[in-house]
DNA sequence: TGGAGACATGTACCAAGGTACATATGAAAC
DNA sequence: GTTTCATATGTACCTTGGTACATGTCTCCA
């Protein structure tokens, strides 16, 4: 029932369409909560059914946008403030990593170096929208303060990721060299 | 397909029955990769059709344990080798974090400290595991070898998340004090 | 000897998510 | 004027995962 209240949640700030919280999900909730156009916009109408939401305005092009009805602020407070959080985890990299001991060494570098080079990256892109925010780029009202928070995790994980990798890197080629034979002194 | 490999991945360490394997996932794979058992067995047996793995021995209690074939071996090292890495996350606890301008400040005060505590108490249990890997409680053997580096990565994300959440507390608990008039003073 | 509990495998069904396909509308560029 | 692109909403189908249920087997202990 995640995707209900993400979508509740978005709605809590505002009145958007569909379209409008599929572009929210690919571009801030993705990394933490994919979510694609048909499961949204399935979900949009069994939160109106329910009468979660309602519709706000039409506009063109079939536009509908949603506005959160009193009930719906309750349902999505309720969530945060009662249901256990789930912390179950689906990371295929990680997955990956305990069968690290299958791959070819040279396979095995190439591979930890990329996924360094790609949690680098992520940290770098994170930290730079971070800053932005620290200078007041997005204002700060409290829907721009809690975002502020989730991207300090996704710095921090990230780091942490990329740190990792390069730690793995390193022990693997530690270990390669132990196992092979020294190298002969012409 | 990452439930397909995670089975040839374990089985390539050497023969295990559908209930062997559905305890690895519960006790190592599990918080990377989550698989009950229904799933495992149904999966079991599409592998054993494609010719994947083979009915290794069977036991006492209709016990049936697997081995990996040569051709299933190929398949888990071309999974390592080639196929792309899905880095998608999905991790609730992130999702409810940009929804936390929703939730009344005691009570995500203590949502932050329950999330804290959890997280550490992950670091700790994993760190002790490290710890008994580093003092050979396992052997040295390849796959000990990789679970040391997936356990590496458990505690540098559980401590970044830990270190996280207690940053988030300290900020929500500073935004609180700036937001709220000043104590009077008698 | 009978019951509890761990071992061991499976089926049935439901919930959630993803891809592919289909279609309509409005604005802008050429 | 027509093509192209972003906007905007939806259906159909397939895959994956989870829960609940069902059953058989072996050991141990009271």
């Amino acid at each position: 029932m995640s995707l209900r209240h993400g979508l509740l949640g978005l709605l809590a700030e505002g009145p958007a369409s569909g379209y409008d919280l599929t572009r929210r999900f690919e571009e801030v909730l993705g990394p933490v909560w994919p979510a694609r156009h048909p499961k949204i916009y399935a979900e949009l109408g069994r939160l109106a059914a329910d009468g979660l939401i309602e519709v706000d305005s039409e506009g063109p092009r079939r536009r509908k946008a949603y506005r959160i009805t009193d009930a719906g602020l309750a349902e999505v407070r309720r969530w945060l403030a009662e249901d256990r959080v789930d912390h179950t985890m689906r990371f295929e990299p990680l997955l990956r990593s305990f069968f690290f001991w299958l791959m070819e060494p040279d396979d095995l570098a190439r591979h930890l170096a990329s996924e360094a080079e790609h949690y680098a990256g992520l940290a770098a892109l994170y930290r730079g929208f971070t800053e932005a925010k620290d200078r007041g780029d997005f204002g700060y009202a409290p829907p721009v303060q809690a975002m502020r928070i989730s991207l300090e995790a996704g710095v921090r994980l990230y780091e942490a990721l990329a740190g990792w990798a390069r730690w793995a890197a390193d022990r693997a080629e530690t270990v390669r060299a132990e196992a092979s034979p020294p190298e002969p002194v012409d």
